[in-house]
DNA sequence: TATGAATGAGGCTTCATTCAT
DNA sequence: GATGAATGAAGCCTCATTCAT
């Protein structure tokens, strides 16, 4: 296995140097993501880093300056996965309905990658650059999805600077809402009907306009 | 000076071994809340929480089993402070209006602790045991008060259950926005105005019912 | 022998915290010097000056704030004793004849503390604070001597500049002297008759005005 | 450009594979004189020194058995250099004068070479095998020279054995001298006219009979 | 109870060398 | 011959905890 992997067509492929090369960085990437998940940054150590990686520790320093570049790498990385992840299942519906898909989604998100709010939480300390990067990415997206939703009329009486504090307001939600109810035991599960429905309530009522056409909560 | 304090009337007194005993203890929780605040729980060794509190290392062991025995108390320690100082801050308005004070007062007592946020979004990883206190906490009783205000009508349609939801959001909400919007620079800020008003919109048209004496918030 | 050690009259005595730690922080100094002298600041590690010394490699940073830190203070140490050694073994004959006995003196300490001569030459680079605070240590005590003999007349025509000058030559011939002719295999020998007289010939008829009264060196 | 060079007419030239592999031999050690001169032999790493030679760490090791064995060459190579550059400088004018244009020379070629100092200095505890090879080289050259003089009667009254002592002290001075007088700041300068004279007064006076054709420097 | 030196495990990083391409 | 990723030993330093005074 040191020396091959099992290419999408299912063929066992000699990697040339290149592919070995990101072969491994992807390795330590995913063995970061598992261990920070699990242990947190702080624990993260390089040496538990490389021996989940299955490569000796100054193999580390081959793809990375140093510990913390890795780490700084982390959230962003993982970040995009879940943006793209949440895109690929928000529908065509109005605006106050694609929300509670976004909101969803997130949760489902979390199922697939257990790791992710673990990271995300502690980054702000251990991977500060990190974190700026993946909350401006996604406050920014998530900012021109409620300007859109004013433009078609479904949010009024709400500034940017007020959709920025809003935007804030819903991830943080989404943190504690899923650190809350996401874990059960160890493991993770789908968030609870309640939980959904409080949100759609709060959010429909709190930021959307009623819209006769398509029906709003109530 | 290490053998005696001054008292509130300014006369310099002679502690009994009790008081001193107890005076010990807290410097070295006040020194852990400035180090956890500043540095972080991984960052605050016992060598730095007794440099800042004044005291030798041994003296730490005097006091605390161990390490992880302090910054368990730490949190619950300082929620609590926390919940008297929003309290004192509430007045007795309409059901909605008093959310918003709350709102505000969070914010406020964190210029009080700056401290405190690092503290309370930390725990969850480093001091498990006080955090799921804490949270436990503030929970109960925020739920109580929308209980409270469900019962004299000022909130409709919602669970138990969900309320329990709202609650998390609500905690989610706090913490991002202030980790957003209170620093700047080094310094501790207020929240800006646009921070409330999105919020007061958000939370009064969303969870509350419109309540026509004391006017809804438009 | 570790909490206890033989006083000068003799006796096995118990030693107090100050004593104590004075102790150990000199078996760290001798540790230091025997290793530097074997193997040279770079492979002075700490792991090896505490185990020479018999303590853990932690107890060095109890009293060294770092590695760098102790080196650095070798030299000058060591360097001051040099300076007592050769001043008592200087007799009070003609400013020539002094100078010769400095020589042998120089060469006689070196037997003394074999380590020094590595010290010395590899201080430059590796505890270059130290090492000019050495420098500067013996070149000013040597031009006050030298301007001496010249008040009294046994040197004429050097100025103050040529004076350091000469210093330094003569600094500079003590050492690759040294190095030559003072180790034999792997023990360290007295210098060799025509090495002193060599020296004597050169300092006396280059430096030294002819003294009838005493009678130059031919 | 990594296959040719530019020879000395001007042209562009394919190297063939002797060629190419003096080249690289040679890029290899002038980078590790840079590197050693600069940062001393301790932190010349294969790393740095492939890296300046801007070749693979690999590359290294097609070229010499191992770092030690390139360190071992570094010395004697720049000390036949030296010995060619002195050499160059030293005129036919009496045999004391001579002695000043070499100690002169000595220092032009430190100007010339200045890693030269630091090589030489650390070289007898880092590249032992080179140290000693150098120290014979020079010290025969030097002390065949005395005896030239001896016989031509510009020196009387220094056995053989002395000589040899003489040539350590010049030796000795040179070094310390240099170290002391030819760096200000980062800058390599000329040695100062008062070390010069110094040196001829000692030397002249202390070492070569009077000359009355030549003049001595009285 | 207070002290602070002693401990040794463990963390990050650098390094010389090897070897498959 | 050239490359550069992989290796694992070793270096410096920090830390939680213990214990004699």
């Amino acid at each position: 296995m040191t020396q091959s992997s099992h290419a999408a067509s299912g063929k066992v492929t000699k990697l040339n140097r290149v592919e070995r090369n990101a072969w491994t960085k992807r390795r330590l990437f995913d063995a970061a993501t598992k261990i920070v998940g699990k242990y947190g940054y702080a624990e993260a150590s390089v040496a538990r880093i490389t021996e989940e990686a299955g490569v000796a520790q100054g193999t580390f320093y081959n793809h990375f300056e140093n510990r913390q570049e890795l780490l700084d790498q982390l959230l962003p990385k993982i970040g995009i996965d879940m943006v793209h992840f949440i895109r690929e299942r928000t529908g065509t519906a109005d605006a106050a309905r694609q929300e509670i898909e976004r909101f969803s989604a997130f949760f489902d998100f979390i199922r697939e990658v257990p790791e992710f709010l673990r990271i995300l939480n502690e980054a702000e300390y251990f991977a500060p650059v990190g974190y700026q990067k993946h909350l401006d990415n996604i406050a920014t997206a998530y900012v021109r999805i409620l300007k859109r939703a004013r433009t078609a009329g479904a949010i009024v009486d709400f500034s940017d600077e007020e959709f920025e504090a809003i935007v804030h307001m819903f991830m943080g939600a989404r943190g504690y809402l899923s650190r809350r109810y996401s874990y059960t035991g160890g493991a993770v599960t789908a968030a609870p009907d309640h939980v959904i429905s409080a949100y759609r309530k709060l959010v429909t009522r709190g930021l959307f306009t009623p819209d006769k056409g398509n029906g709003n909560d109530r």
